[in-house]
DNA sequence: TATAGTTACTTAACAGTGTTAACTTTTTTA
DNA sequence: TAAAAAAGTTAACACTGTTAAGTAACTATA
């Protein structure tokens, strides 16, 4: 295999990304990609083994995006309520504004998954954390109990991910304004947390 | 085009549930089914016009199913809290059990939904109508706010449809127990709601 | 009963997909 | 300058959804 760090391996990646983010991630191919990247479909298997190799460097792509949002917002705000009200904005707002991101990063089924490194995963993963580390604050931080914060963490990002693949998927009522939408899910999750922190005071 | 009534369409059918089943919506082709139904692929075509329409068929199936679980379901609990809980309980459940059927159901993209006639989605969306009356309920159905109602069940099942998706696509950290995940997604959910519940009394 | 017409179904083909093997061109090294 | 290594190509395979054209079988009419 060629040399990681290519001119030709970069201009794929970034063919690829603009193709998925404009024309959508299922009319995604290895020639369409490799004709705007001006090659042939087989050299992109010089700088990727496979379609999902490919992909999974999109993948992680997204999820630094996405850290690199969070991160900056779970360091401007203090309080943990308030923290986890504007992380959860957030989030949602990244998956609203880069739908295909956001189907290439969570949509994708294991078939597609089973070449990924379970290593790579870890990344995706310290996302949580941010939620996680708030979560712990708001109850208090004793230790030997702030696993099941792990938990709630994931239930947090769960109704998120909901929220945001109901919208993206176009299976929203139109009756339904989203804005409203997303005010409540995140309303009802902030609502389960303060119930929450006040039971364990 | 064939009578509608068919006993090979019903085969073609069959057939392509059971495939769609075990081997997974991905890797369900025309001629697979064909295959399976003991016929050329391009019969296929004399009962359903396309491969979306054949698929339109298995979500329309599973959403009856679903329907019939829910509505039994709300049947059997008169108080209306318990009631949600036990309608989440069934969702979740029917979505871990059935990961191939919801797949289809929920997470086919808009282009596959462009030939799907807009009038099909109301048997999709009556499901909602069991939890936006039990949430009536429980505000003390006042009439002119219950707007909103219709919008907090679509919440409600953002966060189970969330909890589900993540677990089917073997997204949930290994470390978590599925089990204690849906259950802390549930009772999220349900504080959240008894919150609102004691408010409005 | 023979013929025409309709219905049910098939084969061949098209344009597209991911991917591999074999071949060629370019670049680097000795 | 010749040999070795790297980079990129073309042709092909097996698959995909879908269409057009052709065939077989059943049905109704003369």
């Amino acid at each position: 295999m060629s040399q990681f760090n290519s001119e030709l391996r970069r201009l794929i990646l970034d063919e690829a990304r603009h193709l998925m983010i404009s024309q959508g991630y299922h009319s995604l191919s290895m020639r369409k990609i490799a004709s705007k990247a001006g090659c042939s479909a087989t050299s992109i298997y010089l700088y990727f083994s496979n379609k999902d190799d490919l992909l999974h460097a999109l993948i992680e792509e997204g999820f630094e995006k996405l850290r690199e949002i969070l991160v900056a917002v779970a360091a401007s705000v203090k309080d943990p309520l308030p923290r986890i009200e504007a992380l959860c904005r957030e989030y949602v707002q990244f998956g609203l504004q880069n739908p295909e991101y956001y189907e290439v990063m969570f949509l994708l089924r294991p078939e597609h998954m089973e070449r990924y490194p379970v290593e790579k995963f870890r990344r995706a993963r310290k996302n949580l954390e941010l939620i996680t580390n708030t979560l712990n604050e708001l109850q208090g931080h004793q230790s030997g109990k702030n696993d099941n914060s792990y938990v709630r963490a994931h239930a947090v990002t769960a109704s998120l991910h909901g929220a945001v693949v109901l919208v993206n998927a176009g299976r929203l009522d139109v009756r339904i304004n989203k804005a409203d939408f997303v005010e409540t899910v995140i309303q009802q999750i902030l609502s389960g947390l303060q119930q929450l922190s006040i039971a364990e005071q």
